[in-house]
DNA sequence: TATGAATGAGCATTCATTCAT
DNA sequence: AATGAATGAATGCTCATTCAT
């Protein structure tokens, strides 16, 4: 069966509660990202899901909590991203520098890409208003994220290919040299940054990463 | 003779313009740094400057002016901390480390400070509506002291203190090193980092660094 | 039944849509009339019309919008009794000037009336705001009713009763010979002008009309 | 002496103070005609005026204030022109046909001309908010320019070249077949009516006027 | 459950008016 | 006498939220 199940021809097929719920974070996320917390109103967040206002109101409540659930979600999918990227690390191959700058290349997409930059934004620019939510979203991102590194760095560092005896302090400054540059060339997203200079971003990472952390400077 | 000459008693001493429209634009700050752009009122702001509310639409016609000749100011102020501290490095002594060490810890009070987290938050949440801030912050912040200290490690690299051929990127990866992972212990700084491990971060960075960057890896 | 069903006593009955509507226009032409368009705001609106202040926005999205309906719904309803009395020239009966003196009267009630009074204050009044209003008011009284009269007086002169070859321009001086000694007697409305000499004023209106347009000067 | 005296070269030569109070009542009617009273903001009828705000409250107390005189000015000035127009009927000349053409249409120029208009205007707009107004205005136009008027046809009464016994109300009419045509056929000054249309409604206006009053209905 | 309609509270902005110079 | 600057009081309009269907 569809999930329209015997939707009846004509109207648009009915989705399912979940389906709305779904449509309603998504679009929340959407225009939360482009106007901010306070900008943002619940009509055009109804408008982009596609239903109707007190719909909102049905399934979260208030603004509040459809903004915290929104990031919460939004910072769900950030996380899974990020993950997925790291786990190319469990198999590096012979060449660690060739995997490690292949990595870079990656996170600096899904790191500074458009969703994860609006995720920063509005948890930056609501510290005040929700400073809990900087741990819910860090919690997700930074720290996962440093903590799957460092996993990965450790095992690295017991096959003697990293040396180091940190590898969290590892993980956290070869993020640190990813998004650092990144943000800073990309002018906080406002400037287009181009394949190749991306992959020149991660190069001289990793390179300085290796010059400090590989045995014998390799 | 104070300003305020013969000031009577009572009433609280009239402030020249200049000192009002001062005032008007740090109380705009501050506001707009608890509340955020939209969530600011031009109310508050009033009464954080002391002055009426139609006096700050006299001196600055519009929010919109308001916040960026707000936000510029403020930039302008971070900027001058941040070239400050570099400046230490014109005479960096006998022991390198010690001196990168001392003006790593220094960016890191300024760098994340209140008003620089602030400065960015805001710059981070507006972008959308204030695409145009992004390279008047970024130009006083991160880039101007970029130049700066590339300034500096290029003077280094040809004294024989550093090995690089590129400055500006050991000066964005010096940087990155310091700010990465500060802003990552602090939640954003949502969490008081102490002195301690400020320090602490700063000597990872260098340490880092100079493995990277020193002759012989000293 | 009444409109309201089972209403539960205590609550005032619900309106519905168009009720409401139409309560706002009505509203919004009296406070309109008594403070001009400037002078209205939209709260006395609002009040007068029994519902919110944003119920107003939510059915004419802005004040300059409910203006031109407020206008022209004043405009139709004065087309609508100006016409209305026309029509009685159709049945004229044996005695042209008695037929004439009875519609010259009833037109000084309705032209002259607060209703259409109040519409040429605010049409004059906003002439250089909402130019286009003119044509919608004028349209819908002077012109109209001059017309509706012109046909009249057609019928008339080819019933060899009316001596003119221009029924339009006997139509336009018979109105002016009623409502401008009107506006002159009444000072704009600011004097009450009594059912007496409001006869007086028809009957010299038609006398002179009829001097001038009658065969023989009957 | 000139005005302005001494006037040293350099600066605007400095007005004297009656000069300045005609010059703010001259800006003050301009302003309050195209934005009506409520609309009208002071800052702009000091620019208007040339002077600073406050100059204006120097002279005119308050905005009520400055709007009566400036009424009451235009009003003055409004009559004297049409009082003009008028003694033009002390010598009519053999042709009164022609001579009350003539005044007809000079009538048309300045009764509906933008002065006059503004001022019917704005009095019609204020008439709840300044229902004195009426009176002051009316009585030195239409009221006044009625008398005027109805004094010449007295005295044409006399030397037998008009037939009636109440010039007044022979006045009154004369001019509502000038002016309600006029406003009807300008739509109320919102379309040009040109010079051989407004003389057609003068001639138009004579011939009814002449064939209800003319002895013999010469 | 989903929604059209209604509303209380709030905000940017303007304006008449007043000081102090 | 004339003005730059300051302010209390509105006003148009928006928004989060709630009814009633």
């Amino acid at each position: 069966m569809t999930p329209a199940k015997t939707a009846a021809a004509g109207r648009p097929a009915p989705r399912g509660r979940i389906d709305k719920r779904q449509a309603i974070l998504d679009g929340a996320f959407a225009v939360f990202a482009r106007r901010g917390y306070a900008g943002a109103c619940v009509q055009e967040i109804a408008e982009e899901a596609g239903v109707a206002k007190p719909t909102v109101y049905n399934h979260l409540s208030d603004k509040e909590n459809l903004f915290r659930h929104a990031m919460t979600a939004a910072a769900d999918l950030v996380m899974a991203e990020n993950l997925a990227v790291v786990e190319r690390l469990r198999e590096p191959g012979d060449d660690l520098r060739a995997a490690l700058e292949d990595v870079g290349n990656r996170l600096l997409h899904t790191c500074c890409g458009q969703r994860a930059r609006s995720l920063r934004a509005l948890t930056y620019a609501q510290l005040a208003a929700f400073p809990d939510l900087a741990e819910v979203v860090q919690g997700r991102t930074s720290e996962r994220i440093g903590e799957a590194l460092g996993d990965r760095f450790a095992r690295l560092a017991l096959a003697g290919r990293l040396d180091t005896r940190d590898p969290a302090r590892a993980a956290e400054q070869f993020l640190a040299l990813l998004t650092g540059p990144m943000e800073a060339r990309s002018r906080l997203g406002t400037r287009k940054v181009g394949a190749t200079e991306t992959q020149e971003i991660a190069r001289a990472a990793v390179h300085t990463f290796l010059r400090a952390y590989a045995p014998g400077n390799a």
